[in-house]
DNA sequence: CCTTTTACATACACCCTTGTATGGATGACG
DNA sequence: CGTCATCCATACAAGGGTGTATGTAAAAGG
């Protein structure tokens, strides 16, 4: 065998990646060997020991090309004037948040970060799972409360309730579907469900 | 060592599991040998493989000391009326629920099977979530269906959606519950966010 | 063009785990 | 009271996975 260019072994990483999202999904973490991977990305594992340290850096590295905090949602609308729209803004960067799960990177390795593994080595994915939940759970108080101060919140609705009602369900939705995609499409069920439930939420009609 | 009488037998097993669901939590499904939780229950792999035939027979018998379906939670009220006031069903089940979840068993093993289990052998976790999302769903989407007869759900709301509304939240909460339960009383965040769910969803003060 | 470093493949040693086979002492039972 | 089935401990064989050490051919770089 040969030594590849740059590009070419910058592609092996990628591939590595890749078959590790797949293998991972399919039959879980931990009972995929590195050796298993290697394979299916038509290498060994002297390749995946050059560019991760373990499976647990392959790992890691995996999650890094998903990341997708609220807050980036949010400014990833574009539109500096849902500030002044609160309800609006969340609603906006969950549907964001939904075309980008429907993309089967983005959903694969959510799917496997919630659903396919358990702790091991160094990586505790519940940890990880708990500053995403605490990261979209506060930003949604704090626009629900944004949202509270404006009177765009139904009076007698305490707006750390609302985010956490919001969080709730969300998360229950993203699970429920992360479980199987095929069930139903997120961005449809997300869509009806965020608008009823903001719409329950919404300041009856401000004359 | 000496063989047991029935009930010192019996006691054996029941410890097994009970050390089963210790270890599991800890450390993982996949991660824990069936070594470590003979040990962890004073015992030896030899008992483990007397009561059981492997780890996922033993898996099934952990989950089988802790099911609950919502229909029996609903039976469980013991208020023949409630088919009168489904919302109030929903309500009580729910509470019945939260109480049952506090319990060391309850919460433990529902935090193994939702966040500490991959698929290992033939049990296949995600498929038992399945099951049991399907048949609290559909539960709820009843509920809601006579409730909407009866006139007790907001006009416009569609009791499908109100009933995958419940769904998702309730999924949300108990799956952020599980993932570290001293983060909050599920019983009193639970009690919280469903009152108020329900209350934005009930049909305004029918004079 | 020569040297060094890169990007892997291959080989090796180690440990952990599983399943089963065997042993043994005693409760159950007639 | 004797026999048998039970309940569990111990021993054994086998496999699979991990990490590292080594080999190596070509790309990088001067």
């Amino acid at each position: 065998m040969a030594r590849r260019t740059k590009a070419e072994a910058a592609a092996t990483r990628e591939a590595l990646l890749d078959a590790a999202e797949e293998v991972f999904l399919e039959k879980g973490v931990a009972r995929t060997s590195l050796e298993q991977i290697a394979r299916h990305a038509d290498m060994t594992r002297g390749a995946l020991y050059w560019h991760f340290r373990n499976k647990a850096d392959l790992f890691q590295a995996m999650l890094q090309r998903v990341r997708m905090p609220f807050q980036e949602l949010v400014e990833e609308i574009g539109d500096p004037s849902v500030t002044e729209r609160p309800l609006e803004a969340i609603r906006l960067a969950c549907l964001k948040g939904f075309e980008r799960l429907e993309q089967p990177r983005y959903r694969r390795v959510h799917a496997i970060l919630i659903h396919h593994c358990e702790v091991f080595g160094d990586i505790d994915p519940l940890a990880m799972q708990n500053e995403m939940a605490e990261e979209a759970c506060g930003a949604l108080i704090d626009y629900c409360g944004c949202a509270a101060r404006l009177g765009h919140l139904r009076p007698g609705l305490d707006p750390e309730v609302a985010g956490e009602l919001l969080q709730a369900m969300l998360g229950g939705l993203f699970h429920d579907w992360l479980r199987n995609h095929e069930r139903f499409s997120i961005l449809e069920r997300g869509t009806l469900l965020l608008d009823t439930q903001l719409e329950l939420m919404r300041a009856p009609a401000s004359g």
